[in-house]
DNA sequence: TGTGCGGTGTTAATGCTGTTCACATGGCAC
DNA sequence: GTGCCATGTGAACAGCATTAACACCGCACA
C-alpha cells in the first residue's frame, strides 16, 4: 500500500479545517439545522474528538465560520442576480427571488445564518457580513428613493419579505413539494416589486 | 421545619407539567432559544431529572407543547388586533404590527415557533395551529381578493413581510435598541399595506 | 374505615456530548 | 541533521437526554 490510500489516515490530516466544515454541512443537510455534532463531524473526518479544537475555539466558532461562508456566498449570488436585471424594481425582485432560491439550493448554508446556535454578538464580522448581503440592493433602492433613510427602509422591507418567504418555505408553511418553492420565489419577487413601487419616491406616502 | 415550606418539597409536585413549561420559557428568556435544558428545568421545578418524562414523551414534546401555546396566544392577539381595525388594508397592517409586537413582548414564546428543535412533521397539531395564525387575515384578504387563490397569496405575502421583520429584529439586523422595534413595527405595517394595495383585485397585475 | 391500584415521583445507570489536559508526532526552518 | 511548533491523540470530566426498576400516596371502591 502507498502511505496514504486515505488522506485521513495520516497523523496530520492536512486539511482538517475544511474537512470539518464540510462534514458539518453534510450533517445539517442530513439531520436538520441542529443535527450537527462536533463528535460526529470528527468521526467523519477521521480524527479524534479533540482535534477540532486545534482549529476552532469551540463548537460555536465552527458554526460561525460556516455562517460567514454562507453570507459570502449569498452576497456573491445576489450580486449576480441583481446585476442581471436593468431596472431598479426588477433588481429588487431578482434579489428576492435569488434569496428564496438560495434557501432551496443551499438549505444547509442558509440554515447556518438564522436560528443557528450562534450568539451573533460574539462575532462582529458576522454582523458585518450579514449587512453586506443587504447592501447588495442598496444601489437600486437609492435609485428609487434618493433619500438614504427611505432607501434603507426599502432595503429592509424587501429583505424582510424575501426572508419571510424563505423561512415559511423552510418550515413547510407553504407546503413541502417542489411547487411550494416556485410559489415562494414568485411571491417574494412580486412582493419586492410591490414594496418597491409603494415605497418609491414620487408615490404618495402611505396613509398613517 | 414544617413539612412543606415549599410546595415543591412534596413527593407529588401537583402541577409539574405547568411548572416545567414555565421554567422552560424562563430559560429561553434568560439564555436564548437554545438555552433550555430538561435537567435545568427540572432543577427549577424542584424535581429529579427523570420526572419530566411522566408528562412529556421527550424534550421535543415539551417544546412542541410550548409552540402550541405560542400559536394559540398569537392567534388570540392577532385576531384582537385585526378586529380593532375596520378596513381590510388596515386590518392587514394591524396584523403585521401585532406580529412584530408579539416577537418583542413574548420573545421566548415567539422563539418556540420558528427554528426551535422541533421536527414539525411529528406534530400535526402544530402545523394546523400555525396555519390558524395566518387564517386570522384570510377574511380581510378575501375582501380585497375575492378569488380564494389570490387571497391566499396575499395572506402569505403579508405573513412573510411580518415574519421577516420579526426575524430581522430578533437577529439584531435592525439594531438592538428599543427604536429598532418601533421601526420594525412600522415597516411591517407599511409593508403589509403596500402588499395589500398591490395585490388587491382591480389593480393591474404586476408586470411579468 | 380499610385497601390496593395507578399516576407521579425517585434513584441509578447508560451513552452521547463539548471541552480540557498532558502527551505524541512529524514537517519545515535553520 | 536537529529541534520547534502546529497539529494530532487518548484519557478524563461534567452535563445532557433517556430508560428501567423501585417508592410513594391519593382516590375509588369495598
Amino acid at each position: 500500500m502507498t502511505p496514504k490510500p486515505d488522506p485521513r489516515r495520516r497523523y496530520h490530516h492536512g486539511d482538517l479545517r475544511n474537512a470539518l466544515e464540510a462534514a458539518a454541512l453534510e450533517l445539517v443537510a442530513e439531520r436538520g439545522p441542529h443535527g450537527f455534532t462536533l463528535a460526529e463531524a470528527s468521526r467523519r473526518a477521521g480524527v479524534s474528538v479533540a482535534a477540532p479544537f486545534r482549529h476552532f475555539a469551540n463548537r460555536e466558532a465552527l458554526l460561525a465560520a460556516l455562517a460567514l461562508r454562507s453570507f459570502a456566498e449569498q452576497e456573491r449570488r445576489f450580486a449576480d442576480a441583481v446585476s442581471a436585471a436593468a431596472e431598479p424594481v426588477a433588481q429588487l425582485a431578482a434579489f428576492a427571488a435569488a434569496y428564496v432560491q438560495f434557501a432551496i439550493d443551499e438549505r444547509a448554508l442558509f440554515d447556518m445564518t438564522f436560528g443557528a446556535d450562534i450568539d451573533k454578538a460574539s462575532y462582529a464580522e458576522l454582523e458585518q457580513a450579514g449587512q453586506r448581503v443587504l447592501d447588495v440592493i442598496l444601489a437600486p433602492a437609492l435609485r428609487l428613493c434618493p433619500d438614504p433613510r427611505a432607501a434603507l427602509e426599502l432595503v429592509y422591507a424587501v429583505g424582510a419579505v424575501a426572508h419571510g418567504y424563505a423561512a415559511f418555505l423552510r418550515e413547510g408553511v407553504l407546503g413541502i413539494d417542489q411547487e411550494a418553492g416556485v410559489r415562494a420565489m414568485h411571491g417574494a419577487a412580486r412582493g419586492a416589486e410591490a414594496l418597491a413601487e409603494a415605497l418609491a419616491d414620487g408615490d404618495r406616502p402611505m396613509k398613517l
